[in-house]
DNA sequence: ATAAAACCTGTAGTAACTACAGGTTCAAGT
DNA sequence: ACTTGAACCTGTAGTTACTACAGGTTTTAT
């Protein structure tokens, strides 16, 4: 165990728990080639220095702000190769952020639809020949 | 051809047209058990009744409306059997409609976070090294 | 030295469809 | 009646983004 320094080097599951995911899903971005294929122990364990930790936890970061896998390779082609402009990054940003918009708005219609059929209901003790939402599902057509 | 007197039978694609989804859907919808198995033609194509499109048509609703196969499967139940109340019914639609107000809570986060980090790039004409999106996923760790 | 934790590969499973290949049947027009 | 093209059939495989094993090896801690 090294002491109170920072490590410099890490297994897969240092890298699973920095990123907060699975051990199995850092493999899959390795053979989906998100991850770079690192270096091994004498053994065959994965071994990862500090950049490979930083772009597995930019993907799960990337992900979680609702990127596809496509989408992340994409930025990450921006990382990995010169010559891109900010402006490119922003513009999938921005198109990312109106489709979470459009997600919201599908959602807030949906959430409305839900609590007025919920609403139609009158309590626990009618029997189910007069749901409405059963109706309003089923025999409004 | 039938006149303008409304159809009594109806083919699979006549299901999928109505319900506004693929004829492969329907057919899935049956090997998972969401749909009877249909009479059939001597020639053996699908052959449907009334009450099967209104079925499907139940079923889209619902599966539009965020309700998972599983949950479509509890409501067709309630449809299915008799002795369930309205109050079943309105007990899973709430709950339903409480999970939207969280995914949408969450997609207005992600939402604003996605803005912020657009708006922190000033341009086209940065170069990557000093993309605030960038950094902001990669760097600050 | 040993035991347990962590790791290895490879395959299969998940949700909810969708797409295809390679064939058969139906309906409309002539 | 015949032909042709649309619609249908079955069955399998692919999609997305992981997750869960099984069955074995390596590392680490005591």
């Amino acid at each position: 165990m090294q002491e109170h320094s920072a490590k410099s080097t890490f297994s897969v599951g240092d890298l699973a728990r920095a990123s907060q995911c699975k051990i199995e899903t850092v493999r899959y971005y390795e053979k989906i080639g998100l991850m770079p294929t690192p270096q091994r122990t004498e053994g065959g364990h994965r071994l990862y220095k500090q950049p490979e930790l930083k772009r597995l936890i930019f993907i799960r970061r990337s992900r979680d702000l609702g990127f596809s896998v496509a989408q992340v390779r994409d930025l990450l082609r921006f990382v990995d190769e010169p010559n891109h402009t900010c402006g490119e990054v922003k513009a999938l940003t921005l198109a990312q952020s109106e489709e979470v918009q459009r997600k919201i708005d599908d959602l807030q219609r949906l959430h409305k639809a839900l609590l007025e059929m919920a609403n139609r209901c009158k309590g626990e003790s009618y029997s189910l020949e007069q749901c409405p939402i059963i109706d309003a599902l089923y025999d409004e057509m």
